[in-house]
DNA sequence: TGAGTCACGC
DNA sequence: GACGTACGTGACTCAT
């Protein structure tokens, strides 16, 4: 076996992981973040690399020999924070227990023993991998060394090998001392030729190769400048690379054949974990434990040349492979049935022509696990099989156990839960412009992977849910849900093309007059969509007042341009560019890329694992942002039509559907009553809080008030709602106690839940949806109040989010139960909208309100508003 | 290809 | 007082 020797640049990633990662701390108030990120990385490591050999190497002292050469070497860098010194320690003894040899050596720093040790070990025919986050160190780059490189974070990782340190900087590893030399480094205080940054020092070593050899040749060099400030500093320049150059021959006294690996004492390294807090690792030991007795071994399955009926059972794991997101479009690559019977490909063209396999896939009392019902149900509807018996989405499942992890590739929710045996899809398909099919035994194997996970993994997440007390919401809710979701995405939306084209001419000529009035105005042609050219002219050119600068430049967003408008007659001109512009591309042109050609029709995809809130979202097109704001927006809903001549577009919404969940789980009676009375909410919460009388409300008042129910919605904090009102966020501040001072139920509830987030981890909402916000306990006051926010809002929006999906499943039931024509087409939120014949109207007039009204029974009662017309604009 | 900016909805 | 500000999707630019 080939050997591997890994090198880990301890202080450096130990670091690297403390400032990636928030303050996180355990009970005992001892800091664990850069503990925390060095052993995720190390598992990593250990994990992908499956080292033989390996070794941590620490700096020693503050003093080493390069500080004879120059004793400023180092200086002026900031004293190691005593939160991040304080961890050290432990990082030693969980190496300890790991049985991975760290060492030190007085004088010199942990590029050296690397240096030393990799030199050592390349001689003796290792394979060896350097971590670091340390650009340095690419200089140890060869045939037989990697520098593993951490960008941001800590698991991000760039690798160098001498071709890829070419391709970034055109030099060889050996270079990269020159260029040191050349530039000097600012964080290690070397200071190399002033004047001479990245650029010349590459310029210079491609030509002249070497430090040595520039400072020779300074006559060649042109540029006087640089000739002076060579001549200048040559002594420093080759000073700099000396204290740039590691050390390859450290006195180390040890031996590479001394840092072989034997894995873990799992004992002492769960007694640390379980010291420090990390749960979630200690789960991975369980896991890793069971798994690393049988690593990855080939997969025994069959490839089936013909279906037959005896392959099948009662239960069983099906995984439909397609590569792509859009299943309306994206072919199949294969299927795979496991039971107990065994593991079974399926090849896609036998299978899908196979009269047998529709008859098991169309039978009810056939049970399937899955992951991703709906994708699957439409992928096999378009070759007319109907599957039928789904019992278990394994992607619901982990979407509803921890939303914030429900990646959309199988491997990952599989790693998840402890099921290490798939590879990742993109590691199998590639990605991007790569993205291809690789040999058939590949994807095959693959794919019998993901079948054998799916019932594995179905069994673990089914316990979870239980212990989760969320059996109903998944099976009640969600999976029958994604049967709905997935009716309504096929039958898909009528577009009127006619229509939609007619409006972008008419837009195309408007904004080219807009167009050329602003390129007059402002005295010459640009790029009106680019924000930096636009910032160019107003702030620089024309000399317009800066309200508000981005991290790259001028803000030219709305708010600031509407503050400019009485400045500059152009300022009116690119605000109505930049909405029409909008209108045009997203809404008309895009829309038009994804009508299909021969119905007419667009089919969205509703993404049901996705939000962190348990709402649905929309993509290909995203119908939930069609405008309705602004009437020339408006207008688009025009070219959405009904699929059948005289049909209507019905629509129903929740009134207030977020307040008057506030006000159930709140319980404060005041908006409770305001709501069994049907008030108009905004001009009571003014009331409320201005402390007048109904009459005395102005409209001022009202929109204020709305802004403030808009951020208690929202969870928007005092400053989003300065911003929305345009007033400071000292008076949004006093705005929100007011609000709090009139509500105190409403204070009450969101000082609750936020003792709740803190004390559980967790949120949930009416029907027993989570949200894990481990962020609630962070020092950092933002990141902290943000998930207090969210803490108070999740519950609010989600459960708003539970009962429309609860009233999609009950309106689809009763559609079916009342064997009415309508057919349910898209969800935005608080919406629900129809295709209705004309005969059905005054049936649906009655039913979608009386469904959707009781989906749940709450404190106050809910309301839905409906209208219809010919038309989607139509239907307000 | 990815980050940044902007804009639409709820 | 810090610091970056609900949840999404998508278009576009610009540097890589």
């Amino acid at each position: 076996m080939k050997k591997k020797l890994i090198l880990i640049d301890g202080n450096n990633i130990a670091y690297r992981a403390f400032f990636a990662l928030p303050l996180l701390n355990n009970e005992k108030g001892i800091h664990t973040n850069a503990i925390y990120g060095f052993t995720m990385m190390l598992n990593k490591i250990l994990e992908e690399e499956k080292p033989t050999h390996m070794l941590v190497a620490f700096d020693a002292g503050k003093t080493t020999f390069r500080h004879e050469t120059f004793k400023e070497y180092k200086g002026g860098r900031q004293k190691t924070p005593p939160e991040l010194s304080e961890q050290f320690p432990f990082i030693r003894d969980l190496l300890k227990s790991f049985h991975i040899p760290q060492f030190e050596l007085e004088n010199y720093e942990a590029d050296d023993i690397i240096g030393t040790l990799s030199l050592e070990a390349e001689k003796k025919d290792f394979e060896i991998k350097i971590y670091s986050g340390d650009k340095d160190l690419t200089q140890l780059a060869s045939e037989k060394t990697t520098v593993c490189l951490c960008r941001k974070g800590i698991t991000d990782i760039e690798e160098y090998t001498p071709e890829h340190v070419k391709e970034k900087y055109g030099l060889t590893p050996q270079q990269i001392i020159d260029m040191k030399g050349l530039m000097g480094d600012s964080s290690d205080n070397i200071p190399g030729v002033p004047g001479i940054g990245e650029k010349t020092a590459i310029k210079l070593l491609k030509e002249f190769e070497t430090v040595e050899k520039v400072v020779d040749s300074i006559d060649e060099i042109s540029g006087k400048k640089l000739k002076e400030r060579l001549q200048e500093h040559k002594q420093q320049a080759l000073m700099s690379k000396e204290l740039a150059t590691i050390k390859r021959d450290a006195p180390l006294g040890i031996t590479v054949e001394e840092l072989e690996y034997q894995g873990p004492d799992w004992e002492k390294v769960q007694s640390i974990y379980k010291e420090l807090g990390f749960q979630s690792l200690l789960e991975k030991i369980d896991q890793t434990q069971e798994t690393e007795v049988q690593p990855l071994e080939k997969l025994e399955y069959q490839t089936v040349e013909e279906i037959t009926e005896d392959l099948f059972e009662q239960e069983n794991s099906f995984y439909l492979e397609m590569i792509g997101e859009n299943y309306f479009i994206s072919d199949i690559v294969g299927m795979a049935v496991q039971n107990e019977k065994g593991i079974f490909y399926l090849p896609t063209e036998s299978t899908l022509k196979s009269p047998v396999f529709k008859k098991w896939a169309e039978d009810e009392t056939k049970k399937k696990t899955v992951f991703d019902a709906k994708r699957t149900v439409i992928a096999l509807r378009r070759h007319g099989i109907e599957l039928k018996g789904i019992e278990f989405d394994l992607l619901l499942a982990s979407y509803l156990i921890n939303p914030s992890e429900s990646p959309s590739d199988f491997a990952d929710v599989a790693k998840l839960h402890g099921f290490n045996e798939v590879q990742s899809d993109e590691a199998v398909y590639g990605k991007g412009a790569k993205l291809k099919l690789p040999d058939r035994e590949i994807y095959e194997e693959h794919i019998a992977r993901k079948a054998v996970g799916l019932t594995k993994l179905a069994e673990t997440c089914r316990d979870v849910l239980k212990e989760n007390d969320q059996l109903s919401l998944f099976y009640d809710l969600e999976m029958p849900l994604a049967l709905i979701l997935a009716d309504m995405e096929w039958t898909g939306v009528k577009v009127d093309v006619d229509r939609l084209t007619e409006m972008g001419d008419e837009l195309h000529n408007r904004l080219q007059e807009i167009e050329k009035e602003i390129y007059e105005l402002a005295g010459q042609e640009f790029n009106i969509n680019s924000p930096k050219q636009l910032g160019h002219i107003l702030f620089e050119k024309m000399g317009l007042p800066v309200i508000k600068k981005t991290k790259t430049g001028y803000s030219t967003s709305a708010d600031v341009l509407e503050k400019l408008e009485s400045s500059h007659e152009i300022v009116r001109y690119i605000l109505e560019y930049r909405q029409l512009g909008k209108l045009q591309s997203t809404y008309i042109d895009g829309l038009l890329k994804v009508v299909h050609q021969n119905t007419h029709k667009v089919h969205t995809r509703f993404n049901q694992a996705l939000t962190q809130t348990g709402r649905l979202s929309s993509a290909d097109p995203n119908l939930q942002n069609i405008p309705i704001r602004l009437e020339e927006g408006r207008k688009i809903r025009q070219a959405f039509v009904p699929s059948e001549k005289d049909w209507v577009i019905f629509s129903a919404d929740y009134s207030q559907i977020e307040l008057r969940v506030l006000a159930h789980i709140s319980g404060d009676q005041k908006l409770i009553e305001a709501f069994r009375e049907d008030m108009d909410i905004h001009t009571k919460t003014a009331m409320d809080v201005f402390h007048v009388q109904k009459e005395e409300v102005t409209s001022n008042m009202r929109r204020q008030a709305k802004a403030v129910n808009f951020g208690i919605v929202y969870g928007i904090s005092d400053y989003g709602l300065s911003q929305n009102l345009g007033i400071t966020r000292k008076e949004a501040g006093q705005f929100i106690e007011r609000y709090f001072a009139s509500y105190p139920d409403v204070k009450e509830y969101m000082d609750e839940i936020v003792r709740e987030a803190k004390r559980k981890g967790y949120v949930t909402t009416l029907l027993h949806r989570r949200r894990y916000l481990p962020e609630i306990t962070s020092r950092n006051f933002n990141v902290r109040s943000f998930a207090e926010r969210t803490a108070m809002n999740t519950p609010i929006q989600g459960s708003a989010a539970d009962i429309i999906k609860k009233a999609m499943i009950d309106m689809a039931e009763r559609l079916k139960k009342e064997q009415l024509k309508s057919r349910m087409l898209l969800q935005v939120h608080d919406e629900l909208i129809f295709e209705v014949p004309p005969d059905e109207i005054e049936t649906m007039k009655k039913i979608v309100p009386d469904v959707m009204e009781h989906a749940v029974e709450l404190k106050v009662p809910l309301k839905v508003d409906y209208a219809y017309g010919p038309t989607w604009y139509d239907a307000k």
